[in-house]
DNA sequence: GTATTTCGTCATGGCCGTTGACAAATTAGT
DNA sequence: ACTAATTTGTCAACGGCCATGACGAAATAC
């Protein structure tokens, strides 16, 4: 009584005007024919909802395209480089970054801002976060797009209602409200842990192709000062029940190990964590040394820091072998910061992996296979962007102009 | 062409067909106007549905039924005790067990038979299911019963393909092909880790209470000679992308500790395995020596037994605060065999997650909830059996007579 | 140049849920 | 006891949406 009962037929058009735009933006230019083929409904049908997208102005036509085959070409479908798009923003330790992407994924306006965000005031980063926002969006305007969702990464905790950071032990942040404190003009904002949003970044980037049956699984490791990842199972992001799920640095690795500032022992960060890393590589931790320093003593060879990331690795592997065994996934990615260590990181944490899973995961002969992710750092806003862009492919009735 | 082009609307149809069956299933009697709130259709559009449904004969009318509240009383519905059944059968280490359960959810017939199944051929035990399901058949067909599909709970791994056992080291099969050796008048065959029954069992029993907000995650521990758990996250069952997911028993615990079977080291199961318990107990494994005798021992108070499943507690504790930390889940079970352990198990395993978990997972102030499953043992077959039952109350089309 | 294949569109029809109204059955109030 | 209010289940009319089958259009194959 209270709301007008969701009529069920008009839910179906919605998901299928939906399922056109989706098909479009994974599979590139495609004639209704094909469309309709990949879906699973007429060229009638299909032509219908077509003609409604194009009236709206989400897509377009390209003239007739392929030849190689008899019949009659096909014209080429296309998502509309104008119109609607998504908007990421990335609130990092260091860094605060923003971009604009169109339905078609192509990112059109970037702008990254270097601040010293720790222990910061969240009203004045954000406050600087949407001064960015508003910029970007003018620049969107000028290519003729107009914003229609806005996600952010952050890196800590999220509740799962998408809005409230809960705990961002990196920012001194505790239960801020995002959605809140940032420009409304951008639509539905959405908050999301930045592990989260890069390991999403990996499963919908163009490079990634999921196995033959079915959606993709696979374990997201990053690092951000602390050790996160993020688990996409079955092509979907588990959050949790609180949103916390991903808390790999804080599997045990030795279980009456070193002390945490959890309060458990042997956990993992106090093994592979920046902190611990870069003490047993023999720099002081502080602002400025983080990875990246880590990184350069690896590539001038410098044995602590070799030994320091190996012992990292194998540590990682520990834990990872547990994940491997409790998650069965396709495989295991290297992403965000930890990426570019990949090369010395890669050897122990397989060798760990191959000794601790191969038989115990029923006699599979090759053991899960560990990546380096492609996208590197810039996994977290690219997913934060990816995501406005297909929650907005998700309801094509907000998008429809006139 | 190959296949007719999957008619849009007559899966609208078929889905609603089938949430009527499962409000239903879920809620007990409830008039046309309750379920159409429920599912959120108008009450013209349920009436044509139960019109339906009553026509197949899946639903029966009581007669009115509440009063209390103003307005007509409504005509209770209520799934038939006739018709179509679900048919679960479990091949244990030591028995074969068998219930037949009706669309209401009750157990109907039930028939166990002890044997020893270890190392044995794989034709021979099927023979022996193969006549029990028979004669279970004909007795459900006195009751008004016709079997509508048949899953089989077995400690093994299974393929994605939910009909191949590719490896039960308990019983010495590899690569068995079920299925395709056992009787096709059930309906379909469906062969599933009895671990991840139990669990889905636990998922929809009826004391299980769901979180207000949406679906439920948990972690359910089962011990038959490894310790296997399963998974159920956002109400779903991970399965793993070979189909192997909780296996709980390798993670590693100690990582440079014992060796174990499976080639790596430290492994839970080399702690808390069901061999390493009876030998820290100082008991002798062996055929009939099994967890049942150290329940005895521990109920009895003998020190030796006590210390052991602490010891063991206190290993499973590590493992499960690394499932806590990764997955989030809302509460642990304890399973199968091993919940009658509980009393003895629950506490050092609830003092290693609450050391390792609570402030980890985002300064929670409750650590997550470990119960221990009132169903026990009978988890697996009845939840192979109500798995059954709402596979078939998925497909409404396959089962309305006439 | 004809046959074949494929594409996109159109008119028709059937299915299905909604809308709005109505009779039936019960409770609340006088 | 009688009326008002409330809720239930049903019916007829309506509208939306996809399927069907046929058609012209545009390319290739022989």
């Amino acid at each position: 009584m209270a709301q007008p009962a969701p009529k069920a037929q008009h839910e179906m058009r919605q998901r299928n005007l939906s399922r056109v735009l989706h098909t479009l933006a994974a599979g590139g230019p495609l004639s209704r024919a094909a469309v309709a083929a990949e879906i699973g409904l007429t060229r009638a049908a299909v032509s219908t909802l077509v003609d409604e997208l194009l009236r709206g102005g989400l897509l377009v036509e390209q003239g007739p395209g392929r030849s190689g085959s008899v019949g009659r070409p096909g014209t080429q479908l296309l998502l509309t480089d104008r119109g609607p798009c998504g908007v990421g923003a990335e609130i990092g330790v260091d860094h605060l970054a923003v971009c604009v992407m169109d339905l078609r994924g192509d990112v059109r306006v970037r702008a990254v801002h270097a601040t010293r965000n720790q222990g910061s005031d969240p009203a004045v980063v954000l406050h600087a976060l949407g001064g960015m926002l508003h910029t970007a969006a003018e620049r969107a305007a000028g290519l003729g797009l107009r914003p229609a969702g806005l996600t952010v990464a952050v890196p800590g905790l999220v509740a799962r209602d998408s809005a409230t950071v809960l705990r961002a032990p990196n920012l001194g942040w505790h239960g801020t409200d995002l959605a809140a404190a940032l420009p409304t003009d951008l639509g539905r904002v959405t908050v999301e842990n930045e592990a989260n949003l890069g390991a999403l970044a990996e499963l919908w980037s163009a490079h990634h192709v999921p196995p033959e049956g079915g959606p993709d699984s696979f374990v997201h490791v990053s690092a951000e000062i602390g050790i996160g990842s993020a688990l996409v199972l079955d092509g979907e992001l588990l959050r949790g029940a609180h949103g916390f799920a991903g808390e790999l640095g804080h599997l045990p690795v030795r279980p009456e190990g070193r002390p945490c500032s959890c309060g458990g022992r042997g956990c993992l960060e106090t093994y592979a964590g920046e902190e611990a890393v870069l003490r047993a590589a023999g720099l002081e931790p502080g602002p400025g040394v983080r990875l990246g320093a880590l990184t350069e003593r690896c590539e001038a060879g410098d044995r602590d820091a070799l030994r320091a990331v190996k012992q990292a690795g194998t540590a990682l592997g520990i834990a990872l072998s547990g994940a491997v065994n409790l998650l069965d996934p396709r495989q295991v990615v290297i992403g965000g910061s930890l990426a570019r260590l990949a090369p010395w990181l890669l050897p122990p944490v397989g060798r760990e992996l191959a000794r601790r899973t191969a038989v115990a995961a029923g006699g599979r002969s090759t053991p899960v296979p560990v990546t380096a992710s492609p996208l590197g750092p810039d996994g977290p806003l690219l997913g934060a962007a990816r995501f406005a862009v297909r929650a907005a492919l998700d309801e094509p009735a907000g998008l429809l102009r006139s």
